[in-house]
DNA sequence: TCAAAAGTGTTCAGGGTACACCCATGG
DNA sequence: CCATGGGTGTACCCTGAACACTTTTGA
């Protein structure tokens, strides 16, 4: 360890989580109820210290996975937020990372140990910190990832009906589709494939199931350069 | 002063700037000569560690300030660099900003005192530490806010030609631009206005000079929504 | 007079958008 | 038999791309 730096500060970094997931159709936060201070009682995204031997996106993938017994998670970052009094406690500057998955593979013990619960994204409840501001910025982030890459299958299941994938592009980009356009533009899409399963648990006729296959999404990236 | 956090690391957080100019025509970064260790007699993008007593976003301006004497310059997040070992002498993470500066309003005494020179960025020389990673990411991000925000005006002067205007854009596009095409574009937004006067240096005909309106612009913004 | 950059319109194709009705089924 | 969500095709417009020649003037 070497003294190059030793008349500069040392600072507490942190990161924070913004989860999202798919519950019930509703585009949702994964938030905990904080029991410690500072801001004890109020809802916070996940977060935790990046240690000396970890780097950020370790840290990252490990409050995430200790939160819901995921590992390999798609997460990127949001920003860095460095306001010098953004934690009342303590100079803490915070990276915020945002995850896309499904919740169908959340370990809910781990969750439930943590206190935490999925809340939908309209009806927040008041959040500690700036965690406001890193939702907003993740949210925008999301919206522009959803007109450019396929991360729309990050958050539904394996399987999912047209009709479900439609509703969250509508959640996400905040407008509605018309249906018939958007079928055409998805059946454009190699990568989203039929499968013969239907799906007869939202309507009486039964809907086709459909799944995405990355190997034919990456081949026809390939093919575009 | 608390202590909520003590069991946690404390970690050096430094600001790096990738600093953008238009020299001589072409897109070029601001960088310096270390010359102390880590990376000593290495060319890197201009840095310094965030104190205790300033917002990290503050940090990156200070730095920009310094190195160049401009105050309220357009300045954005590129990331944040944590990997364990990025510094080879000591933990340090490193969050990038992005700069764009008009090369002419630089306080040239401020630059030669720090050894930083122009230099183009298709020919830039071997850099220390992630700074080559740094670079390539406020690239994308350059190119993605030149198809959405007027951010090209802020590398030129204030008087520019559409020539000079369109070569900028084919720089950071990476692209030729059909000239007709280019300026019915331009004819078509309200904020780029020509004025009476003309460059003579470019051509024997002279060329006449635009500047960007950015009330215009802002007037324009608030009638689309 | 000529080199060198400035300046100027039209045509066409493809993608995006608007729009309304029948189908299958469980209760 | 009917309520509910699933599924389907066409016409039009408008934006974006391709494309070549004339003008001005200093040297």
């Amino acid at each position: 360890m070497s003294a190059y730096y030793t008349r500069n500060d040392r600072l507490y970094v942190a990161v924070d989580c913004v989860i999202f997931g798919l519950d019930h159709g509703r585009l949702s936060l994964l938030l905990t109820k904080r029991s410690f201070e500072p801001e004890a009682g109020k809802w916070s995204l996940m977060g935790g210290f990046v240690g000396r031997e970890e780097s950020v996106d370790e840290a990252a993938a490990r409050v995430l996975h200790d939160l819901t017994g995921i590992a390999d998670v798609y997460m990127h970052q949001v920003g860095t937020f460095g306001a010098v009094d953004r934690d009342p406690g303590e100079r803490v500057i915070s990276v915020a990372y945002s995850a896309l998955v499904n919740i169908a593979d959340v370990d809910s013990a781990a969750v439930a140990e943590h206190e935490a619960h999925w809340l939908p994204l309209d009806e927040l409840p008041e959040l500690g910190f700036d965690h406001p501001m890193m939702i907003e910025r993740a949210l925008a982030s999301l919206r522009r990832k959803f007109a450019v890459e396929p991360v729309a299958f990050r958050l539904l299941p394996p399987l999912f009906t047209l009709s479900q994938l439609q509703a969250l592009y509508e959640t996400v980009l905040g407008e509605g589709i018309d249906k018939r356009n958007f079928r055409k533009r998805v059946a454009e899409v190699e990568s989203v494939v039929a499968t013969d399963s239907i799906d007869k648990t939202g309507s009486r006729r039964g809907a086709r199931l459909y799944r995405f296959d990355n190997d034919i999404y990456e081949q026809n990236l390939r093919f575009k350069i």
